[in-house]
DNA sequence: ATTGCGTGTTACTACAAGTAACAGCTACCT
DNA sequence: AGGTAGCTGTTACTTGTAGTAACACGCAAT
């Protein structure tokens, strides 16, 4: 019998403090998040077809070591993402929380995101293609990273669109339109290249723009792009917050 | 040694014509077609996970049978996403040949595409969700869905600014940009059913309009969605055509 | 009668994910 | 001092699915 339960247990017998609990108890989560970097460098290395052997050599460990941390591969594919949706999510919020005009901040989040997947292409495509059908959208990391962002923007088109007294109806699935729409286009220029990261990130800010200021004309107001413009200073990225 | 070779010998030894091979020439595509409806039912069935087993079952075969016919399973899901994007070309390209104003036609486009993932959903997640990373892009059904729309659109795009003698240089990031809003939007809408088709239909409409609006703008032209407009006749939609 | 194209089948291999079953270390508890 | 809970390590092994070997057969054309 192994001597190791998965999960770790939430109740102890007699309600009482064990210490021994407490010696592991940021290691646990410091080997996990060990075991993620290691998977990632093993996805540099090998391609996204990379294999549990292959990831747990890179770890410098046998698998059974790593079925302690994951239930499966799914659940290790899951922490990838994860951690993919943190960095970028670092990334972006700097780029959100500066301020500027409508299409410097459009653009710092357009280029942000270009910049994440040509700097991970193989961890890029591991996650966007790996998608495991058994898994829920909901804790499928490619939708999640996705509802994070589309979920923050609507969030802000909502109550943008609110404070106009405008429809707000459909914020959401524009919000998922948007991102769907930058992650084709960044799938698309990171396949082909055709063009240089600048230029993508300028045409992506020109046709995100125009999205939303047809939105906002629809309802009667013209914003300049060009303008500085002062967002509610409480709004911030949340997940899975419905609007 | 089997007696079936892969592929079917292009040349025979005294290049003259022997009629036991007229005999199967249409048979064997009509059996490749007839296992591709089989697996289109076994994934209505089993969902987007179906195995080799389950579809050959499905066929009324057994495995061997099915491996005459496709190198692999990554090549009879790429047969499969083919008949996928040509129900959706057949069911699209009445709605871009029929007359009428430009918020029509692109409604009808998209209503088109969401009434096709709404009746083929399993399929939809088959297609979409299970990319063999092995395979190039190119032979991606998903890719190569995207892609046919994508450049059907860049085409329509660029020919259309060259005629209004503005920039074009972004139109294949746009068009692989709206592509993509669509269908993040379709993917979020058949996992969420938040809204009905038509109002969904209505949003995408509108904010795929004011997208391409500006566009149209930003080289000072006006275009009223609501007029009917008269698109170049020769224009169609074709496979992998560089704008 | 032979042959080229198809059909059929079961038993089997290959590979990767995942696990059984063991030994051992160390700090904490009794 | 002895027992225990948490961790570490390992190799051999199972499981499931994709994919194939190796055979027999039918039928129209040669």
């Amino acid at each position: 019998m192994s001597h190791i339960s998965r999960p770790v247990k939430a109740t102890q017998p007699q309600g009482r403090n064990d210490a021994r609990r407490e010696r592991w108890k940021g290691h646990r989560q410091a080997r996990r998040a060990e075991f993620v970097e290691a998977a990632i460098r093993a996805i540099g290395d090998y391609g996204a077809e990379v294999g549990m052997d292959d990831i747990a050599a890179e770890a410098g460990v046998s698998k059974p070591v790593l079925y302690r941390h994951f239930s499966d591969k799914s659940d290790l594919y899951l922490a990838v993402g994860e951690w993919g949706t943190n960095l970028l999510m670092e990334r972006i919020r700097p780029a959100l929380e500066q301020g500027g005009t409508v299409r410097e901040r459009i653009e710092r989040i357009v280029s942000t995101y270009l910049g994440v997947i040509e700097e991970y292409p193989e961890l890029y495509r591991f996650v966007v293609r790996r998608n495991f059908a058994d898994r829920p959208v909901q804790t499928d990391p490619v939708s999640t990273e996705k509802t994070i962002i589309a979920n923050s923007l609507s969030r802000l088109l909502g109550e943008y669109l609110r404070s106009l007294e405008l429809d707000s109806g459909g914020v959401e699935a524009w919000s998922h339109g948007l991102v769907g729409m930058v992650q084709a286009s960044g799938d698309w220029w990171l396949e082909r290249h055709s063009m240089s990261r600048d230029d993508l990130t300028e045409y992506l800010t020109k046709i995100i723009w125009f999205a939303i200021d047809g939105v906002l004309r629809s309802g009667g107001i013209v914003i300049d792009p060009d303008q500085p413009l002062e967002l509610p200073p409480d709004l911030k990225l949340v997940e899975n917050e419905d609007v």
